[in-house]
DNA sequence: GCCAACGTTGGC
DNA sequence: GCCAACGTTGGC
């Protein structure tokens, strides 16, 4: 099993929505980055563990856990001309953009904050994606290590 | 294939 | 609101 870490406006979609979301479940779409497309369209499995890290807000920080509970496909919402997320150059017939679904687990008993993360030893060593510098991507790999020592600042 | 211009991300 | 870092576009 592998581990990810996904991010999300709070403003425009946070953990809260995804705990009040019939099912617990939201389709992860609108990703519009190759990198993080190839890891949505051919790395994530079933089963797969989510941090759900809230970003572009007053305190970025991972606050939840989700589970990937369907795999990549296409991200419908790059064929529909009303979505923010339309990209004329995706078709049907050659999807460009891929999506996964996300299933609620649950909340952290206290958010992990980024500088939390930033001034840890161990994630620092260890190469957190997220404390990178220049780190742009909204969805990443992370390893058991990094899972586990994310968790134990919660 | 290079690279300047432009757009986006996201912390601060 | 600012701006550094990064990605994309498009002319040449």
């Amino acid at each position: 099993m592998a581990y990810w870490l996904m991010k999300s406006e709070p403003d425009v979609f946070s953990i809260d929505d995804l705990a009040n979301r019939p099912q617990k479940v939201e389709q992860w779409d609108g990703v519009r980055n190759y990198q993080a497309r190839n890891f949505l369209r051919d790395q994530m499995k079933k089963g797969d563990s989510v941090l759900f890290y809230h970003s572009s807000c007053k305190t970025p920080a991972v606050v939840g856990i989700a589970e990937v509970i369907k795999e990549g496909y296409p991200d419908h919402t790059a064929s529909n001309p009303e979505s923010d997320y339309y990209d004329p150059k995706s078709t049907p017939d050659n999807p460009r953009w891929y999506m996964v679904d996300i299933r609620y687990v649950r909340h952290l008993e206290k958010p992990v904050t980024l500088s939390q993360m930033k001034a840890n030893q161990s994630l620092i060593n260890n190469e957190l994606p997220l404390i990178q510098k220049g780190s742009r991507l909204s969805v990443m790999p992370i390893t058991k290590e990094q899972w586990q020592i994310i968790l134990s600042l919660e």
